[in-house]
DNA sequence: TGATTAAAGATTGTATACAATATAGAATTG
DNA sequence: CAATTCTATATTGTATACAATCTTTAATCA
């Protein structure tokens, strides 16, 4: 818990503060899809819910904005970012190439300690699935993702893991097919026995055919965008 | 000429309007080195410089701050951002494992009115080194990379490299130890003969080569950066 | 009736005033 | 004289008022 709140915190360099704090909730919002692409974010609507005023509500969308999580519309507003199915095609051809090398970098350096971490959050994992929790797992599964980075030590990476893993939650949202969640398990099972024996080759390697295989769960015809969308929008 | 001031203006995703002028305008003279590590940018100062309002500088600011171009600190204000050696030995890392990619999607696809294009920005380097401007020389030479990611024509790792080559200007600033700036026509040129050939493989692998050799003209041992960056500040 | 136009309302864009904080310099004290 | 505290100044943080733009609704006309 402690830890996952600490993984949200740290996903912007917004200063502390209000600004900072609705970035965040926002965000969380997003990621466990209670947020759904395309509804809007009024600036007057957030700030009322947060006691804050546009001008802060406007730093926090902005930052969100360069994020690529909300798509702001110049005399129009912001919105949740819906991707399309090319920029979908890419953050996931980008985590391919960027996430196997974080893991195989991780695996070398990686701690008992911070095992018990990701072997924990795992645990959080199946309790979310167990308690029906769609958002919460899928949240969760996402941040398994962005810890792996964190024990890698490399700032660059590491934000752009999590700017990838943020994104990627939107386009799940929109072009999901599988009705199975549970499919992650393994692989994040197998990435923890290769950490275990600080194996890189082995944790590249699974961790490539993991992100390989989340790609294959999502729908990109052509056809399917615009009418997902509509329909995650009128769920308003 | 028209080529490179698009893509100053490609680099941002800012609505039209001053705040997107000042964005691309201070990060052109970041980039070249008009605007070295550590300058502060005072609100009030770039104001009156545009003709804004403070709301429309902040608003500059903090994208410069998302592009990591700008460091802001609470209650002190906007300075130009001074990497410190492990975030350059991790932007060069992060440039080598993605640019190579990059240059090989590009071999694949590119036409010969692109080839032209990247002819003629080689022309432009050349031209800038024999006049002795040092800023645009190194300018130009960084957007042979940008327009490389563009010809990809992938959106994601097009902004990843946008904005690890912006990072690098920051980084050569501080830390670039070669005294010859005309080391990397030959890389370009070599680059230039692989795309003519659609030889991905070879475009891959001489990007690759190229990008670590940059990285060995950096001087990252552990006593510079504080006094090259003092140094830096004092020139203001 | 249907489409087009016009007006009213709501929302975002921008400037500015005031508050909070940091900085620089003067005064004070040991 | 050095160090410290206090004061004045400058700078950033935030709220808000007003302008510009979009959206919705009502009215008008063919």
């Amino acid at each position: 818990m402690g830890a996952r709140a600490s993984h949200y915190q740290n996903l912007t360099d917004l200063p502390e503060g209000k600004a900072r704090d609705i970035y965040i909730e926002l965000q969380k919002a997003i990621i466990s899809h209670n947020l759904l692409p395309g509804v809007k974010l009024s600036e007057d609507e957030v700030g009322d819910l947060f006691g804050a005023s546009r001008t802060i509500v406007r730093t926090a969308l902005q930052a969100l904005s360069h994020s690529q999580l909300v798509t702001i519309e110049k005399n129009r507003g912001a919105f949740i970012a819906q991707p399309s199915i090319k920029e979908a095609q890419e953050v996931f051809e980008a985590r391919e190439l960027i996430e196997p090398r974080v893991a195989g970098m991780a695996a070398k350096i990686i701690t008992p300690k911070d095992i018990d971490i990701l072997h924990n959050h795992i645990e959080a994992e199946h309790a979310a699935i167990a308690a029906g929790d769609k958002g919460e797992a899928l949240s969760l599964s996402g941040f398994f993702h962005v810890i792996i980075a964190d024990i890698a030590e490399h700032d660059v990476f590491s934000k752009i893991v999590r700017s990838l893993i943020s994104r990627s939650s939107l386009i799940i949202a929109l072009y999901w097919k599988r009705l199975d969640t549970t499919c992650e398990s393994h692989s994040h099972h197998a990435l923890l026995d290769a950490f275990s024996e600080n194996d890189a080759q082995a944790a590249e390697k699974i961790m490539k055919s993991h992100i390989v295989d989340l790609h294959s769960g999502l729908d990109l015809k052509n056809h399917t965008q615009t009418k997902q969308s509509l329909a995650s929008i009128l769920n308003r």
